[in-house]
DNA sequence: TCTGGGGTCCTAGGACCC
DNA sequence: TCTGGGGTCCTAGGACCC
């Protein structure tokens, strides 16, 4: 039921960028250091990423940007629309910096980065911490938290416990902790890895609301409750490894595109561009790794935030004739299902588009009676293009040129790192 | 006026098989 | 009144993550 490591003789480091995106621009605007930030989702709809400085000021995340908008003019926050762009070229040279450091890194997320490291060699985990923290933020600019300890729930535990305690500037060695209990128990259930909202509900009726009382909650109770994936965090918490460290993530197995509109949408023909755009840029996806896709879905909604409004959502999923990557056969199916949902007379809010029945295009099965050879050559030059000259340089007519239903995104910064054209420019004056 | 996007894993239950 | 047992596969939905 459980699988638990061998390796014993291992530490885990969980290496978390600290405030991200909102680090992410201050690195190109090093007037704002000391200044509060606030990152935006799509669409300037919710805040999610703050710099410190607005996290004192009592800005929440995931805040609707409306409700606060008022409230970060008058104490002059300073406010960014999300640029993907950035963060993700970033995330790249802050994960390429740390293997440049250790031999086993897992990219946990945009942000975050897991490693195993040998331990009992009478290392000073805290100092090599110190020591990885000035490295990557010398090289890209990024501040980091780093936590240790013998499990990677552990090992997430350790990090928020770096990130908080400002004495402990940014590096946590929970094996060289004394008390590791007392620190369990001062802290709440809902702070641990793959402890959710409802877990943490679940949880509380048992009288269990520290991570000390999880981690001596019983086996049969929580294996019950929680399924097979609490008990492996129960275990964790215990110090006996159940989650690996994986280096080698293995190919997504869905990929989906989709988003909200940036203002009102009824007709057809706008949900035609968005629905081809989505599907584009699925297929670009799922070339990327090399995949070819078996299904493909399509859904519309309309806004559930207004209920007073007919509200109406549906989706569809198709089965392709053959597995493809093929962009314009993606965007042909994908119109077809459009075409079987769509019902006028409504607003709709968002429209996406799923891949699924991912296999490897060296996978392929061949088909005696296919008529197309397929276009993996001229989607080759399509995404080579597109790669050397900017998205959409070359694109497909139907997703549309105008595109007025797209997402705001009226605080962008500049692509700094990935365009030529918005290169920053620093004037020296003597 | 205004509420993100993209994933993973697990379980229960139904369909189907011998 | 009576109606097997055991297995696989698929799907929808729940929960969680950043």
């Amino acid at each position: 039921m459980l699988s638990t490591s061998s390796k014993n003789s291992r530490v885990f480091a969980l290496v978390d960028c600290n405030n991200f995106y909102a680090s992410c621009e201050r690195v190109f605007r090093p007037d704002l250091r000391e200044a509060p930030i606030v990152v935006l989702s799509n669409n300037d709809g919710i805040v999610i990423a703050r710099s410190n400085e607005a996290k004192a000021l009592g800005i929440g995340m995931g805040e609707p940007y409306f409700k606060v908008e008022g409230f970060i003019r008058k104490h002059g926050v300073h406010v960014f629309s999300s640029n993907y762009t950035l963060y993700g070229d970033m995330s790249h040279r802050v994960m390429e910096m740390l293997r440049q450091l250790e031999p086993e890194v897992e990219v946990y997320s945009i942000d975050e980065a897991f490693m195993a490291l040998p331990a009992g060699k009478k290392f000073d985990l805290t100092a090599h911490g110190r020591e990885i923290q000035a490295t990557v933020k010398r090289c890209t600019g990024i501040p980091v938290s780093i936590g240790f300890a013998p499990t990677k729930t552990l090992a997430k535990l350790a990090s928020r416990i770096a990130k908080k305690d400002p004495a402990l500037g940014g590096v946590f060695d929970l094996t060289a902790c004394d008390d590791v209990d007392a620190l369990l128990a001062a802290t709440e259930v809902a702070d641990v890895w793959g402890i959710g909202r409802r877990s943490t509900k679940k949880l509380s009726t048992r009288g269990i609301r520290t991570v000390l009382d999880l981690k001596h909650a019983n086996d049969a109770w929580v294996r019950k409750q929680l399924t097979v994936t609490g008990l492996r965090t129960v275990w964790e918490l215990r110090g006996i490894p159940c989650i690996a460290l994986d280096d080698a993530p293995a190919p997504k197995k869905g990929i989906v595109t989709s988003k909200s509109f940036g203002r009102r949408v009824e007709s057809l023909a706008e949900l035609t561009e968005a629905v081809a755009t989505y599907a584009a840029r699925a297929a670009e996806k799922l070339r990327a790794q090399g995949g070819i896709a078996h299904s493909l879905h399509v859904f519309i909604n309309t806004n559930r935030f207004k209920p007073e409004l007919p509200q109406y959502s549906n989706s569809v999923t198709m089965t392709l004739p053959e597995p493809t990557a093929s962009t314009p056969v993606l965007i042909r199916h994908a119109l077809l299902g459009l075409n079987r949902i769509y019902r006028p007379g409504y607003e709709f809010q968002k429209a996406g588009v799923m891949l699924t029945d991912i296999v490897p295009s060296s996978q392929r099965q061949g088909n005696l009676f296919e008529r197309e050879r397929g276009d993996s050559g001229l989607m080759r030059a399509l995404d080579r293009i597109n790669v050397r000259w900017g998205r959409d340089t070359v694109q497909y007519a139907v997703s549309g040129f105008k595109r007025e239903w797209d997402f705001k995104r009226l605080q962008l910064s500049k692509a700094y790192t990935t365009r030529w054209d918005q290169l920053p420019v620093v004037k020296a004056s003597f």
